[in-house]
DNA sequence: ATCCTAGACTTACCGTGTAAAGCCGGTGGA
DNA sequence: TCCACCGGCTTTACACGGTAAGTCTAGGAT
């Protein structure tokens, strides 16, 4: 087992993907530096995805995207698997429930990985796993009694809204530019409101709120 | 003026970048290849930004987040700046056309060169370019009536919507993946939907309404 | 004429992704 | 028992990327 057969697998190549680039950033993420965190030759990895490091950040986005996995992430890895329990057996929460929890699922997801937030931008979402958030969207949507044509837009401001409201706060939370520019006179309504709103979480809770209430009528 | 005094400058470094992003994509800008868009060698680009492409980043960040600049890169450069008439002079138009103004600016730029995205993502919008988008929404929320603690929330969530809609779109119409999911009988409601929504242009600004009619309280 | 300096050019180095070929232990047939 | 084969990892090699360091040239100041 020394030489071959080192016991790598996608699962293992990703997580510790993941792990470099949550704690050293994505530009950290090299196929030398995996191969040496995995205890393996840089081109090991390559067995596993050919197609290379473009694979492999597909390969990541996917993972972080599954939803089914942020809640299998933080608990330890009991053993086996639920076997027949697959079906998702039409959840029967309320339509809104079920949005708002897959909102903050998802930004949590996002949040925990935001360092691989770049890789997203550019793949599209059309892998079973995204299809699935899609589809739970379309049916809660029509669910709450919008008309068909009106669904669609409304799950993409969903999406929309969630991604965004991570990016806003990684953003805000980035390291400050060489030159920031001072918030003086030329922004009063800034600086006599700097500070007074509420933290990140409670912030995208009243957006998310809001975006509801506004997509589907009504005051709640 | 043959070997040194090549007339390089921030700008035109900034602009070539641009297009080379938007044209090749953002892994292709290099600075060797910059370099031989401007006609210079790579390194006579490192007087203009010592630190290097890091630095380049945040200027092509805070080019594309200016407001000024998108109305003045479509018309030819006329020559001579306004001189005197800087000050924004308090708008008069109503609160809600400013920000759905502000909003599908900032659209159409982030969409002119989707392919920096990734470059705005970990950067703290803390140039005063940025600070002056801040203060007009912060006023215009103020405007319409929240209560002061709501208006950084609600200002958030503008942001968030906006990016987060351009982050949609560039990802929906990206290369499929290798293995995209067919459409079949698990995702139902997906199926029924395929294809019947407004395109993205209507998309968000059915969104965008939604947002600020949930935020702002009323029907509009 | 001489020197200074800013800006551009040249060289060189190391880190990166990955193609190609090698090596090694296990497996299944003869 | 032997041997061909194959999956999985290693070795070797190369071209390209960012950029540190040094050099050159033109134009202005002395």
């Amino acid at each position: 087992m020394s030489r071959n057969n080192a016991g790598l697998s996608a699962e293992r190549i990703i997580a510790e993907a993941l792990r470099i680039i949550d704690g050293m950033g994505l530009r950290s993420l090299t196929m030398r530096r995996l191969g040496d965190a995995l205890q393996v030759e840089a081109m090991a990895i390559y067995h596993h995805f050919p197609l290379g490091k473009e694979q492999l950040f597909g390969a990541i986005v996917e993972y972080i995207s599954d939803p089914g996995r942020a809640a299998g992430e933080a608990a330890p890895p009991d053993g086996e698997d639920d076997g027949a329990a697959e079906e998702p057996e039409a959840d029967a929460r309320p339509w809104d429930e079920r949005l708002r929890d897959w909102a903050h699922d998802y930004r949590a997801a996002l949040l925990r990985h935001s360092g691989a937030l770049p890789l997203m931008i550019h793949r599209r979402p059309d892998t079973a796993t995204a299809l699935r958030s899609t589809e739970l969207h379309y049916a809660a949507f029509a669910e709450a009694g919008l008309a068909p044509a009106s669904v669609p837009a409304a799950a993409a401001a969903l999406d929309s809204y969630v991604v965004g409201a991570v990016v806003h706060q990684v953003r805000s939370e980035g390291l400050p530019s060489r030159e920031p520019a001072a918030i003086d006179r030329r922004f009063p309504t800034v600086a006599a409101l700097r500070g007074t709103g509420p933290g990140p979480d409670h912030a995208f809770t009243t957006g998310l709120d809001a975006l509801l209430r506004g997509l589907c009528g009504g005051p709640g």
